[in-house]
DNA sequence: CTATTATTTCGATTATGATAGAAATACAGA
DNA sequence: TCTGTATTTCTATCATAATCGAAATAATAG
């Protein structure tokens, strides 16, 4: 298992699209309403957000891969990127320990 | 399992303390060094950061308590705070698929 | 106490991001 | 085509963050 650290700014940016309260709020959000997801008004209603802002935040994450978008008439329904994240934090715990094998990733990994 | 909105704002300020580059790469050296951690000094000379822009980043790290830190003498050793990366992981997937049930919240947790 | 090394704080500059109102575009239905 | 609703783009403002050199502090050894 090689480093890669060509890889470093993508999950950066991935971390760091995920870093406000708003998006934060929007990605649990979506992850809720895994798989479907939700259509923009409703994620906008729900969260209190003004359009024009929840676009933003949206094209964000969606540049990111942290969402998808389909289109459905008039809606676009906004859905959490389940294999982007898991990657995320795949990459996040590559490594560990591996300069001393004390601890085993999984524990650290895994949760409850 | 209740909705926790009060902890979005640190579990948001956690994500973007490791949302950039040089934060992220501190992040993955000090994983990699699990559990002792390594010297301020040691992590400058590997990530090639100024002194007092390491110190800035370090900080915020610890500020969000990604790091924690033990004084050896005159060297500081930092070190990633497990548990901490954790708690983060099991808040972002706490409610995940509860608006349907179709995909078993494990299944994007536990990765490989 | 002095010298030396490790680390942080100060100060200033520059860049990036969040926000939202108003205007523009996309789609569906009559 | 005309209308209404959903969503995005435009434009501007304000706040926060990254960076680093220089000076300051912390700890140890002599």
């Amino acid at each position: 298992m090689k480093d890669v650290p060509e890889d470093v700014p993508r999950y950066a940016d991935m971390l760091s699209a995920m870093g406000t309260e708003p998006r934060l709020r929007i990605m649990r959000l979506l992850l809720a309403a895994h798989p479907e997801g939700m259509i923009v008004g409703d994620i906008g209603d729900e969260l209190e957000i003004a359009s024009s802002t929840l676009s933003h935040h949206l094209e964000k994450l969606k540049n990111e891969e942290l969402v998808k978008v389909r289109r459905e008439g008039t809606f676009l329904w906004y859905s959490a990127n389940a294999a982007a994240l898991q990657e995320l934090l795949g990459f996040l715990y590559a490594e560990c320990c591996t300069r001393n094998r004390a601890i085993e990733p999984r524990k650290i990994v895994a949760g409850r």
